[in-house]
DNA sequence: TATTTACTTAAGCATTGACTTAATTAATCG
DNA sequence: CGATTAATTAAGTCAATGCTTAAGTAAATA
């Protein structure tokens, strides 16, 4: 599953949002959410896979932290599509002023 | 299915990137994927209830374009959490130099 | 008006995804 | 060592997703 498809569920999107503020234990993730420690656990692996977080284990807990390459990509995509589209708006307004002789 | 859900598929990510360089005709989207046309309009049925694309109609023919909203809904996302993050670095920045004694 | 063109909606099917409980691994504590 | 705690992996279920072909809708054209 990759970055996106990842983010796609909320769950996951909460786990993110969760790891931004501060690094938590597994435990205390799965605290947040009505669902089980195994659900949660699963969700912590697709996360991992997809490079969104990282994991230290730390004794018999496991510490998991927000990965911010995994962002990045994210934001370097989001950042892409939104440059494509505004240098459209760009080209339209050079049009606009050349029509315009001014 | 929400804008991130929508955005989870690979193929609804790829249409968005069409649409972030130009409005097209949904014939012109199928044509750029080996999917039959019936998939590409399931797709963007679910990224326009996802807000994420706008359709006109022009005689029989449906011209689709990015709805600038949804991406920056996309977009204010990946920000917060970024802020979110990086209010972390600043505050242990802020705890390194206390302890510093500069 | 009959046909073609552009596209969507419907129906069916295979796969994936998210959840549950049970079992397992591994570290700490009495 | 045996029991407890923290977490993951395994196995199974059910719903959701994405694809296909067939059928439907509506506009343009011969």
């Amino acid at each position: 599953m990759d970055r996106f498809a990842a983010l796609g569920d909320s769950t996951r999107r909460r786990i993110v949002g969760l790891l931004s503020e501060a690094d938590r234990r597994s435990g205390d993730i799965a605290g947040h959410f009505d669902t089980s420690a195994p659900a949660i656990s699963q969700h912590l692996k697709i996360l991992r896979d997809a490079g969104m977080v990282k994991v230290e284990r730390r004794g018999r807990e496991r510490i998991y932290s927000l990965d911010p390459d995994g962002l990045a990509a994210m934001e370097d995509w989001v950042r892409e599509t939104r440059r494509k589209w505004n240098g459209r708006l760009d080209r339209l307004a050079e049009l606009l002023e050349e029509g315009d002789q001014t």
